[in-house]
DNA sequence: CTAAGCCTTATAGTTAACTCTAGGTCAAGT
DNA sequence: ACTTGACCTAGAGTTAACTATAAGGCTTAG
């Protein structure tokens, strides 16, 4: 089976080799073996699991919680309940997010839209109000 | 016209009064009055100002970047082109991390599919595959 | 007139997630 | 044989963004 060496991970994954290090260190990363000198050796299927890390990471899961997740992997059938668990709770959890990076983009493209405007009339004031803008009602 | 001191300003924006001066040690609110004996005093521009601090924190923008801004507000229509810049620049970030957000929504939902099945049968052995979980190709 | 409950400053501590350094091992190429 | 470069560990350092503490000052209700 085709092994991958801690470097070809890191650039493969958008990581630095010590990040990769630092995850194994905090337990995220049991199931990767090693050569008999220590060296770690990536399986194809190593990569996805540090994938799906990555997901849960950007979803604003902290590490520690992530390390639950690969406890309760290495637990078995037992624990299909949590991970199942885990993973609806992390559904809601983005789903909000998604809803506040709505907002956050709604307030921007306003933003965009008053100083279009303002460089187009060569001043802030064709805005009448405050210096520093209120977020529009409107 | 009505001031609010920084507990009730914490309150209204869901944060601290510590994180509130926080910001203002970092420059964030050069605008805030203050009575003759020191206290902060908030107007609703200031509490607008505020909101918008919050956006671009929820956009990722670090703190020392939204100083920036706030510095040339203060600076007036000279720099009304490095504000337009900057939310234009804002606005391909946050659409960036919503195509990430969306991403990350679809692997945990078919991890939500997966986990469903697999308690359903009572062992994850009905994914044939790997133990920890292949992102699933199809 | 004093105690509660705000507020202030300066400064120290915390936490997460890296990020790097030092000192060493190992395998391959010249 | 020896050098090069990638790997290893342990542990120290960094950064951002808070978060808390200590010591003290105003204001208002009893």
């Amino acid at each position: 089976m085709k092994t991958f060496s801690i470097g070809e991970v890191a650039k493969e994954l958008n990581l630095t080799a010590y990040t990769l290090r630092y995850y194994d260190k905090e337990g995220l990363m049991p199931f990767i073996e090693r050569t008999a000198s220590g060296t770690r050796l990536f399986k194809e299927s190593d990569i996805s699991a540090l994938k799906i890390i990555e997901c849960l990471k950007s979803s604003g899961m902290p590490i520690k919680e992530i390390k639950n997740f690969i406890d309760w992997c290495s637990e078995g059938d037992s624990t299909l309940q949590q991970r199942y668990d885990m993973f609806m709770e992390r559904k809601a959890i983005v789903k909000a997010q998604m809803a506040e990076l709505k907002k956050t983009m709604e307030i921007i493209e306003h933003k965009c839209f008053y100083y279009k405007s303002a460089l187009d009339a060569g001043t802030e004031d064709v805005h009448k109000d405050a210096k520093i803008e209120i977020p529009m009602p409107n």
